[in-house]
DNA sequence: CCAAAAGTGTTACCCGTACACCCATGA
DNA sequence: TCATGGGTGTACGGGTAACACTTTTGG
C-alpha cells in the first residue's frame, strides 16, 4: 500500500443514432477509446480525462467530446458520480479515482461531421465489448436512464435538427425505446403536448406524400440544477 | 492566485418529517451546521466532509449523518455532483471544491433518537436561512427532486417504520407534496399498486375506528446504479 | 392508377378524481 | 349516541391504444 492519491475524473457517454450494420434500423452508437497504458491496457473504455482545477465539470466533458469526435455538444447532462474505492484494481499502487459521468447526445446533422480521435472507435451501444474499470456498469446505467428519460422528457429532440418531420421524431423514439409506436397516436400525442409547432414548410423529394415540417416550441429544458431551481416551480418532467 | 488544489467533498441533505412549529402540520426539516472558519464563517451550511481516500462516497455520507445526528441511514441516495469553479469565493487562495451531494431520509422512529452534533441545528426546510457556498441551490434542488420523486417511486416509505397505517403514509405524501390528498382514492391507488400488504394487525388506542396496519411488499428499490443495472429490465420508476 | 406514407376519425378501455355513503370505535 | 376518522361504492372525464379510413404524392 503506497501513498494513494485521490483523483477526480470526468467521463462522457456520447450517444448518436446510426443504422444498425445488419438490420439497417436506427440504433444507439457510442464512441469508445482503447486504453494505451495500464491498468486495463488494450481494453476499450469510456472517453474521459482528469479534471483540471480551472475547469467546470461540464467544461471537462465538453473537451472530452471535442477530443473524441471533433464536435461541440448541443445536449450535455450529468449522470452520476462513481466513487467505489475498488474502481481501479486494488493494491496495484494506482490512484483512487472518482469519476463524474456525463451524457452527450449528438444530433443527426452533426454526426455526419464527426471525426474519430486517437484510438477512438464507434460501437453499437447494446453490442459494446467488455469495458475497462466499472464502465460496463456505467454504460448500462446510462442506457437505462436514457430510455427511461425518453418517456417523460423532450430529450428525443436532442437527436434532431431544428426542423424535422413527425416521422423522424417517431423514429428516434422507436430506436431508443426499441419498440414500434403507432404513427397515428404518436402524432396526436406530440401535437397535443404543444411541444412542437408546424413551420408551414413541407419536406419534398420523399417517395410519397410530403410530410409537414415542425420545430420545437420551446428549447429542451436543461437538467442543470441551477437552472431547474431558477425556473421557479419545477415540473416533474424536468427533474431527471 | 496561489497553487490551488482540487478537493473532493461529500455533503448530505438530511431530511425528516416533524410538525411545523406554528401550524403543527407535518413538514420537512433538515439539520444544518454553523461554519466555524472561513470562508463563510458563522453562516449555516449543509453537513459534509472531505472524501477520505479509503472511503466510498456513500460511506462518507453515512459518517456525516452519524456525526450530525447520531443515526445510521436507512435510505441514502446520491443527488448530484456540484463542481463549478467559483463555488468557493474566487481569488481567496482557497482550494477548489467539488461536492458530491447525497440525500438521507430519517424515519419517524429514528428521528426520536436523533442527537444534535457540534454546531448542529434543525430548520424547517422551506424556511432555511441563506446558506454558505452554493448550498442554497443544492438545497432547493434536493427539495424539488424529493417532491418530484414522490410521484413515481416508493421513497415515501423511507419516512416510515415497517408497520404503518395508510393514513400515516398519506400524511407523508401530503407533507412532502404540500397538498391534501383524497383518503379514499389514495387508499385505492396504494392498494392497487400492490406495494403494500396488510399485516392483519390493527392499531389500537386511536380516538376512533382502529386502522389496519400494513407492511411494504418489497423493500424500497435502491437508486444505486450497480443495483439498478443488475436488476435486469429496469422499470422507469426505479430510475431517479 | 397503384403503392405507401401522411394524416383523420372512431371507439373501447383504463385510471385518476370527486363525492356520497356506510362502518367501527372512544368518549 | 355522537363525532370522527376508517373504509366502500359509483359515476364522470381525460388520456391512451387499437385500428379503420381518407388524402396526397412519386413512379
Amino acid at each position: 500500500m503506497g501513498a494513494e492519491q485521490l483523483v477526480l475524473a470526468v467521463s462522457t457517454v456520447v450517444v448518436a443514432l446510426r443504422p444498425h450494420p445488419e438490420t439497417g434500423r436506427l440504433t444507439l452508437w457510442l464512441p469508445l477509446v482503447r486504453r494505451i497504458r495500464e491498468p486495463y491496457r488494450g481494453m476499450w473504455a469510456l472517453p474521459g480525462e482528469p479534471l483540471r482545477p480551472e475547469d467546470d465539470l461540464a467544461t471537462s466533458a465538453r473537451r472530452t467530446l471535442e477530443r473524441t469526435t471533433g464536435l461541440a455538444p448541443h445536449y450535455l447532462e450529468q449522470l452520476y458520480a462513481f466513487g467505489a474505492v475498488d474502481r481501479s484494481p486494488a493494491g496495484s499502487g494506482e490512484d483512487r479515482v472518482v469519476s463524474v459521468v456525463y451524457w452527450a447526445i449528438i444530433r443527426a446533422d452533426e454526426d455526419a461531421r464527426a471525426i474519430d480521435g486517437e484510438n477512438v472507435e464507434w460501437f453499437v451501444a447494446d453490442e459494446a465489448p467488455h469495458l475497462a474499470f466499472d464502465h460496463d456498469t456505467v454504460l448500462a446505467y446510462a442506457l437505462a436512464r436514457l430510455r427511461a428519460k425518453m418517456g417523460y422528457s423532450a430529450i428525443a429532440h436532442a437527436f434532431l435538427t431544428d426542423e424535422f418531420t413527425l416521422a423522424e421524431l417517431r423514429q428516434v423514439y422507436e430506436a431508443v425505446l426499441q419498440r414500434p409506436l403507432d404513427p397515428a397516436n404518436f402524432r396526436r400525442q406530440v401535437l397535443a403536448s404543444k411541444r412542437v409547432v408546424p413551420t408551414g414548410r413541407h419536406l419534398s423529394g420523399t417517395a410519397h406524400r410530403p410530410p409537414a415540417l415542425y420545430r420545437l416550441a420551446v428549447p429542451i429544458p436543461s437538467a442543470d440544477p441551477a437552472r431547474v431551481v431558477a425556473a421557479g416551480h419545477p415540473e416533474q418532467e424536468e427533474l431527471t
